[in-house]
RNA sequence: GCGCCCGUAGCUCAGCUGGAUAGAGCGACUGACUUCGAAUCAGUAGGCCGGGGGUUCGAGUCCCUCCGGGCGCACCA
């Protein structure tokens, strides 16, 4: 309803500009920083005062003038030096409200991909891991709840220098065989099992370099597809995939397609991109120099203003040695993405959820429950990868392959979700027994490494906040049973952890701190969550009493919404709680998920002082109870709309 | 050396494409549970938005510069 008006106001003074002065273009509108200003503010003046060389405010009151009556808005007034401020008609606004407002948009048509997650399938996730599933989920859910037709894959490199370590780690420092590692992975914690391993490989590389050796023949080995170290390798890797799945699970994440890199090898798909890249002549083979005998791509494609001739700006994409390297395999990755590869996968079915949903994977052979042709997945119309801003320069390389092969459209909309790392505070290393160096002291946080086995796991970052969750449940709610309660812990649990995750931008380092991430109180996922509780708990409450949900499309009328809605306070509220359409489509169009929580945020402290200002079921006078039961179920509504974007469910009790 | 990001209240962060008196949470201090649940609410204190220039009707927001901090810049992924 917001966003309907604020669309309706624009375009309504956007053709009066057009009729009083000749000029077009978009009007745009903005929210009054203080709400006696009114509902809606147009700051065209100001921009045409310039032009039309005129004092804004003579401006204003023209346009004032020229208005006329707007359906939904009640008046139009001139106010600081120029501003226009609008104040909408309070009956209309509710009883739009009521009966439903803006009703079904169109489902697009085109396909946008959102690549997250992206784990090597070598140990268990970590927070850093957390916080790019949990932002690309949340964007998926963003771009599905205004319409859009979203496809979400997680790419599975299974064959990289990660995996051959582990195996390498196997195979080497502990002597196992595939019958061995088979017995791990039956057992709980593999993924764990292997952080610790990895760690171990890491740190025995770094004593024996001369061990290096055993990676690359491992990566070789994994890279052939064939003979006891390959499939260890394959072991390995598909049973992380699996626990990395299970853990995205408990946070309510799931995916549609896992691409992986062995089928991008085995079904030659580098081998396409090469051609059409020397086609193209996107790259060229390096006669002398330092890259002698590569194939690599001029610096001047992807830096900024050039400067890049010279080959201390190039990137290599063929080594020397005839193998591709990794911005090579994501060039070809990208153009399958796009639909632009002329290949695709073979898929096999991979993982069916819970709930339902199918996961597939590639693979390189044909399968009998593979399909054919109908739902093929790839060939989107923009796809965002959710990846880390350290890896922007490579992202860089890859935009910039597609557009040296002249697909500029796919590289304009190839865009990189970036984000900020997640470190650790050092009070939190100090919490979990590690040691920092005198430098690391004095830093602001420390970088989470794998290789150090340095980092706090997802899984006991979960457990650790459904323990306490069930803590503060059981001191509520002791007489409900211990399932129940785990029930309600978890779902708690997930709201804290997922809110945590969202409520920075994406652009601010995370100082990972578990005081911070384990509080339930003031802005974090709980506080909604118990928001929402307290709606639906009023709710149910008079159901107890015996009655039912008023009709409230025929007990309140447009005069009585003008009546109840004249107190301010409601109007105020009704007005946030109003906003969640426009909030999270400005969140998709800034590309921001930290919006959406914010305004969810905003919300819930909305309902709490309605909650605290109303009592609902006492209220004595009629139709402001009824109007007031209204605000509660549509509160509510809202409430658990935003926190559906969010991915955080709502526990019965808390 | 080059590129990207950050610097806003004691701490952690918002601030949408430049707009009216810069906002939250935590922490501190006052108050409010006989009520639809206090994981809550009402209130107080706390700011030269890193420094300096510029652009204009207007700058936390744009440009330049300096200072602090972080991350990248492999024939590793």
């Amino acid at each position: 309803m917001f966003h309907l008006l604020e669309k309706r106001i624009g375009e309504a003074f956007a053709s009066r500009i057009e009729e009083l002065y000749g000029v077009k273009g978009a009007t745009q509108t903005e929210q009054p920083k203080q709400s006696s200003f009114g509902e809606i503010a147009v700051p065209a003046a100001f921009q045409l005062a310039r032009q039309l060389r005129k004092a804004p405010k003579a401006i204003a009151g023209e346009l004032a003038e020229a208005a006329g009556s707007i359906a939904g808005v009640a008046s139009v007034e001139i106010a600081g030096n120029g501003y226009l401020n609008v104040r909408l008609d309070r009956g209309y606004y509710g009883a739009g409200l009521l009966s439903g407002g803006e009703g079904p948009r169109a489902a697009a048509a085109d396909k946008i991909i959102v690549e997250h997650t992206n784990i090597n399938p070598n140990k268990a996730a970590h927070i850093g891991h957390l916080r790019n599933a949990v932002l690309g989920d949340t964007f998926v859910r963003m771009l599905r709840a205004t319409g859009r037709n979203v496809e979400v894959q997680n790419y599975i490199d299974n064959s990289g220098v990660q995996v051959a370590d582990v195996v390498v780690g196997f195979r080497h420092l502990e002597n196992k065989s595939a019958d061995d590692v088979r017995g791990l992975i039956a057992a709980p914690k593999f993924d764990y099992y292997c952080w610790d391993l990895y760690a171990r490989i890491s740190s025995y590389y770094a004593e024996h370099p001369e061990a290096l050796q055993w990676r690359r023949d491992m990566l070789h080995a994994i890279e052939q597809g064939e003979g006891a170290d390959a499939e260890m390798g394959s072991l390995v890797a598909d049973a992380i995939v699996k626990t990395h799945l299970a853990t995205m699970w408990r946070l309510n994440i799931v995916y549609d397609v896992l691409p992986r890199e062995s089928e991008i090898l085995h079904l030659k798909f580098w081998a396409t991109a090469f051609e059409l890249l020397k086609e193209r002549k996107a790259i060229y083979f390096e006669n002398e120099g330092k890259n002698k005998g590569c194939w690599v791509m001029p610096g001047s494609a992807f830096r900024e203003g050039g400067g890049g001739e010279g080959e201390e700006d190039s990137k290599v994409i063929v080594r020397s040695n005839g193998t591709v390297t990794y911005v090579g395999k994501d060039i070809a990755y990208q153009l399958w993405k796009f639909g632009l590869l002329g290949k695709d996968f073979y898929y096999h079915k991979w993982h069916k959820y819970p709930d339902g949903h199918q996961v597939w994977a590639s693979t390189d052979q044909p399968r009998p429950e593979a399909f054919h042709g109908k739902r093929r997945f790839g060939a989107g119309s923009r796809v965002y990868n959710v990846i880390d801003s350290r890896q922007s320069y490579l992202q860089d390389v890859v935009e910039a392959g597609l557009r040296a092969l002249d697909f500029t459209t796919q590289a304009d909309n190839s865009i990189h979700f970036s984000y900020e790392m997640v470190a650790l505070s050092p009070r939190t290393c100090v919490e979990m027994g590690v040691e920092l160096s005198e430098e690391d002291k004095r830093k602001p946080y420390v970088e989470v490494s794998g290789r150090k086995g340095l980092g706090v796991k997802a899984d006991d970052l979960i457990d650790k906040l459904t323990e306490k969750a069930l803590d503060e449940v059981t001191s509520r709610h002791a007489e409900e049973t211990e399932d129940s309660r785990r029930k309600s812990a978890r779902a708690i649990a997930i709201a804290a952890l997922r809110y945590f995750m969202l409520k920075y931008t994406r652009n601010s380092v995370i100082a990972f701190d578990f005081g911070e991430a384990l509080s339930f109180t003031g802005e974090t996922g709980p506080y909604v969550q118990y928001a929402t509780v307290r709606a639906r708990r009023i709710l149910g409450k008079l159901a107890e009493r015996g009655e039912t949900l008023p009709e409230f499309r025929s007990l309140l009328s447009r005069e009585a919404m003008a009546r109840q809605l004249e107190n301010e306070d409601c109007w105020q509220l009704l007005l946030t709680a109003s906003k969640a359409e426009s909030a999270i489509e400005r969140a998709v169009a800034s590309g921001e998920p930290a919006h959406v929580a914010r305004f969810a945020f905003d919300l819930a402290q909305g309902f709490s002082t309605f909650y605290q200002k109303f009592h609902v079921l006492d209220e004595p006078d009629a139709e402001k109870r009824t109007f007031l039961l209204w605000m509660t179920d549509y509160f509510r509504a809202q409430l658990e709309r935003t926190l559906g974007v969010l991915g955080i469910e709502v526990p019965e009790y808390m």
